[in-house]
RNA sequence: GGUUCCGUAGCUCAGCUGGAUAGAGCAUCAGAUUUCUAAUCUGACGGUCACAGGUUCGAAUCCUGUCGGGAUCACCA
């Protein structure tokens, strides 16, 4: 148990002696104190009181006065209204900071042999991905980091979403339009060359549609059907009517989709062909943002693989078929419709896959636990999702999560695939690490490194900017990305956190490393040593905190705070201008700690740290 | 309309398991470098914590309602 939990303990302890009452550790409220006063940490009196019989005020004291005679650590403390502040020897601190460096693991959880899947990425193989994957790969990442270093084995997996209509719209444009090109000839990455005659494909279809509004039949159908709106807020509605039911277009892509699902061999030589251009193209983007997944899982592979779940339901009578053969599950009871799970001619629907997929990954690999990263658009979609397994007993089925997190807007308003107006993720992460590079060479401090060396720094300043910017938020927010805000390298970013590190690392090269592991000599231990022990001592919470919530920003914001700290501490002392030898040590170890935690918690977040900058 | 998420400084966000005078960063203005990397530090300016009730010794935080914004409610994925 940590220094934290001892002390509440030690206190309530003192409390049920003092009260002869029964007072849980658990109960008390002790937080760090308020720069404002005097002390190193504050319990609040005011639920005592009545314990005692007493003002508050007059319990604090009657505590704090117990405290000082009885506990060693406590060397002082002062009442203010019902607040009680406590002041700690140096012989804690000293043994707080002691206990931190020669703890090995410091921060990682007890390994609590439980397996969790975290779902994230799942792309669709039609274009490249965008910023709205950068968050969710982001989120996805961190989280199975949080929840391995909280001591669960995590399973990182995708699910491709690598077939339907929208690769044969690619596909088709391709075919009509592409003259043969590949991303060899073109000099293009596969997946925006993909992602290219994908737009392409809505444009020509566009043209057409505009064309065909015009003709009699439309016209007819609009008098028909939409007299009370403008021609042109109609035909905006009737768009997928369109495609399914008069585009020529439209048409020649659900062929292909046919043809695709009857295995013929051109068609499915083309999928191929192309697909790979763009799972090639991802793995690109995957590694440069550092991630990767311990088992893809592909679309064409398991589309089918919920329909003997179907079964199983009907027979377990969860399920009921209509008498057009289509099979329902009514969710009423539990507050939500009819859910359709199998389509009248017998083919899946998306929730028919994941139910199979869910199944196949505790097959896999028995995951007790399943943490889907998924926009918050499909939160109805999960909550069925789960509620259907549980009904089908699947023993994961109660420890199903679905990390929801909010769409990225541009400021110029939403991001639309269809019509390129996105931001692609590869051009953000060229655009953060040149920005880097700029404002590294104008501050001069890389000129004894190598070229190689250099651009590793760019990359890693860069990347620190951008992820930082995304994490630091709270998944359930909507955000609006400004690109070049997302860039900025000073005040609460990446770089601000890495600076913090490298002004450490290189004090340390400075310097001998020192073992000592014994500061009782070191009497003069100040305010900001203080607080940067407090803060240290605070990480293994934190961690379970961010596990426990799934919470990434948890870790981004405690390391801001440690960085912030430092800096500060950086500026009002010196380390290895300090007075006496026993000064500089207990500096040196502590600057020493706070880089591997910094360094630690950042890794966390995927953030690399740089030795300077 | 039902469900759900969000609403805190000009902007981007912390704080939400109830506790002291609501905190950071950006932007603006003023300062700090003969001394360990100034991507730093210090100060000023900036608030009806959307609004109204309720619970409490105490509410940004919990409850109810209202307003505003997003998402969702397909034989799409």
């Amino acid at each position: 148990m940590n220094e934290m939990y001892k002390l509440k303990k030690d206190i309530s302890e003192a409390i049920n002696i003092l009260t002869g009452k029964d007072i849980q550790a658990e109960s008390l409220t002790l937080t760090p104190t308020k720069k404002e006063f005097e002390g190193d940490y504050t319990l609040l009196a005011f639920p005592l009181a009545r314990y005692f019989g007493k003002k508050p005020e007059d319990a604090a004291e009657i505590i704090g006065d117990y405290l000082k005679n009885n506990l060693e650590i406590i060397e002082d403390y002062n009442v203010i209204k019902g607040f009680l502040n406590l002041s700690f020897t140096d012989k804690y601190w000293h043994t707080s900071l002691n206990e931190m460096i020669s703890n090995q693991n410091y921060g990682k959880g007890e390994h609590k042999s439980k397996k969790v899947m975290v779902e994230y990425s799942s792309p669709n193989t039609n274009k490249p991905l965008h910023l709205g994957h950068i968050r969710n790969i982001l989120l996805g990442w961190s989280v199975s980091q949080v929840l391995e270093k909280a001591g669960y084995d995590v399973i990182k997996t995708q699910i491709v979403n690598d077939r339907g209509i929208a690769i044969c719209k690619s596909m088709l444009a391709w075919q009509k339009w592409g003259k043969g090109v590949t991303p060899e000839s073109s000099g293009k990455k596969g997946d925006f060359l993909v992602g290219d005659f994908y737009v392409l494909f809505d444009k020509k279809f566009n043209d057409e549609y505009l064309e065909w509004q015009n003709s009699d039949i439309a016209l007819d159908i609009y008098k028909e059907n939409g007299k009370e709106i403008s021609k042109e807020k109609f035909f905006n509605n009737y768009k997928n009517e369109y495609f399914n039911k008069f585009s020529i277009l439209g048409a020649e892509a659900r062929e292909m989709l046919l043809k695709w699902e009857q295995k013929d061999e051109e068609v499915i030589k083309l999928w191929e062909m192309m697909n790979g251009w763009v799972l090639q193209g991802f793995e690109e983007t995957f590694d440069k943002l550092g991630v990767y997944f311990d088992k893809s899982y592909f679309e064409s592979q398991t589309y089918q693989s919920g329909k003997s779940i179907v079964d199983e339901g009907l027979r377990k009578s969860v399920f009921y078929k209509q008498s057009d053969g289509s099979v329902w599950i009514n969710l009423e009871d539990a507050g939500m419709d009819k859910k359709l799970v199998l389509r009248s001619d017998g083919t899946s629907v998306y929730i028919t896959q994941d139910m199979g997929t869910a199944d196949l990954r505790f097959k896999d690999f028995g995951t007790e636990k399943m943490i889907y990263v998924v926009g918050d658009e499909q939160e109805y979609h999960f909550k069925v999702l789960f509620e259907i397994m549980k009904r089908l007993e699947r023993p994961y089925a109660r420890d199903m999560y679905h990390l929801s997190y909010g769409m990225v807007e541009l400021p110029t308003g939403k991001m639309k695939s269809r019509e390129g107006k996105v931001v692609d993720a590869d051009d953000l992460i060229a655009e953060v690490i040149n920005e880097a590079e700029k404002s590294a060479k104008e501050r001069g401090e890389l000129e004894n490194t190598t070229k190689e060396e250099r651009g590793e720094i760019y990359e890693k300043i860069g990347m620190a900017a951008l992820k930082f910017f995304i994490l630091k938020v709270n998944p359930k927010r909507r955000m609006i990305f400004n690109p070049e805000e997302s860039v900025d390298l000073q005040g609460q970013t990446g770089p601000y956190i890495q600076n913090a590190f490298v002004r450490i690392k290189s004090i340390l090269r400075k310097t001998e490393k020192t073992e000592t592991k014994n500061f009782d000599n070191y009497k003069e231990i100040n305010k900001y040593e203080k607080s940067l022990i407090s803060t240290l001592s605070g990480y293994p919470d934190i961690i379970q905190q961010a596990a426990n919530e799934l919470e990434p920003s948890l870790i981004a914001n405690f390391a801001y705070d440690l960085a912030k700290k430092y800096h500060k501490f950086y500026s009002e002392i010196r380390v290895l201008g300090a007075k006496n030898i026993e000064a500089k040590n207990f500096r040196i170890a502590l600057s020493n700690m706070v880089a591997d935690i910094l360094e630690d918690a950042m890794n966390l977040l995927g953030i690399k740290m740089p030795e300077r900058m």
